[in-house]
DNA sequence: GCGGGGCGTTTTACCTCCGTAACGAAACCT
DNA sequence: AGGTTTCGTTACGGAGGTAAAACGCCCCGC
């Protein structure tokens, strides 16, 4: 246990060297906690801070000109936040906790260091990118291609294998923590019908529900509903530079 | 001009050192052209180059289980394609040239050399994916929350502002090189859908045609209805590494 | 303990945007 | 010239949106 959870994150996929875990745990020198519902950044607004996610929940958004929300990304702890701003002056999107949430801010300087003298790192901060990347256009082909069902279907995969990632004791349930509205705009539905799939899922008991917590209890099916492929089996980073 | 189109592509951020610009070159020693339609990379099968796109233009798409196709991107000139491939031992995505076009594969050790060596290109080539990956944002919200004549709007524009960046000449006509099938596919709609929202469109004085080449003629009107904005401006790359 | 108030879910009725299927015309090979 | 691809157009149907109301639940204040 490193003290860095942006480290124990990466480290699912390397082994990092105790300069590089070093390095890394300054990131999170500084700590903020924020409420539920909680804006952490607004889109449009200018940046200079990246975050670490610590703990809790947080989600991306954009609101469209005419009012409608489509949520981009939901991020668990471990993850890299708000690394879209590293690259804009003004914030392209929102960020906001769905849960009480722990963040390590720190500056696109300390981002351009940890770049120049750890390039192990740099290149794993660039396969990170490139898998989030495509997990960005599964979600573009299941807005693009799949029917409402599909597209629930493969939502809630994803955040269940996200969940997996990090805590090994999840099986078959998981913590929403989201509103049906809230499911609707990720994935481009209004919560009326996200209720319909949800229920219809349920009643063909593929799913079960209690005060907010899922249970897959058909997760085959469920992949085959949601034209669903888990992208985090079945990674190469052999290609990456030696410790 | 450096002989590589990638070091060309990534000046329109930064300056590049003379030593910068040789090992970028380097990528490119190797050509290789392909005809119209060619199959540069094929999902699921497996990958061990990346690509510069040195002339011509390439998609990317995916196929859903039912048959139908999610296109996810189409390159231009300058263009690093195959990037999300860097992380899979399978590719996640297809590739195919939509005209005769010419590549410059190189192996993923080859941009391992890369990023460890001139830790200025790696962090461009972060930031560059964070430019891609909002690109993809984009077209999430478009696909996830807006109508079928907004999504037409927005992906023709966004087109447009594409090749304006690698070429100065355009101002408001392009080739788009798409049959309205592709479109479709990229936008999440039918041919038919796509076929009604041009012509009204085109009824509308918005754009006009001629065989193949769009011409916009009401950029302003045409922004509006697709919800669209150019993140190309408003880049803010000043944190990083100095030369 | 009881009565709101607020939020999320569930349900209904209705409607519309976009998909489906099909076909003819035009354009494009070779 | 003849096939093949792309475009244009139609009639129809259905998946999903809209609007509205009722329902449950939790919190809070009195």
């Amino acid at each position: 246990m490193s003290g860095s959870c942006f480290a124990d994150r990466l480290e699912k996929h390397l082994n990092l060297t105790e300069r590089e875990r070093a390095a890394l745990g300054r990131l999170e020198e500084n700590q903020r906690k924020v409420k539920r519902g909680a804006v952490i950044q607004r889109a449009n607004e200018p940046i200079t801070e990246l975050y670490v996610l610590r703990a809790g929940r947080v989600m991306s958004y954009v609101i469209l000109p005419d009012g409608s929300r489509q949520i981009l990304r939901v991020y668990f702890a471990g993850d890299f936040i708000g690394s879209a701003s590293t690259v804009y002056s003004k914030s392209p999107e929102s960020l906001v906790a769905l849960s009480d949430a722990v963040l390590c801010p720190f500056d696109k300087h300390a981002l351009r260091i940890l770049l120049e003298e750890h390039p192990r790192v740099a290149a794993l901060l660039f396969a990170l990118s490139q898998m989030e990347r495509v997990a960005l256009t599964d979600r573009l082909a299941s807005l693009g291609r799949s029917s409402a069902r599909a597209r629930v279907a493969s939502f809630l995969l994803d955040i269940i294998d996200r969940l997996r990632l990090m805590d090994d004791s999840i099986t078959d349930s998981f913590d929403l923590k989201l509103t049906q509205e809230e499911i609707g705009d990720a994935v481009g539905l209004t919560s009326v019908h996200v209720n319909r799939m949800i229920r219809q899922m349920e009643a063909d008991a593929l799913i079960s529900r209690s005060n907010g917590r899922i249970t897959l209890l058909n997760e085959k099916a469920l992949e085959e509903i949601g034209h669903y492929t888990n992208r985090y089996t079945d990674l190469d980073l052999d290609w990456l530079p030696d410790a």
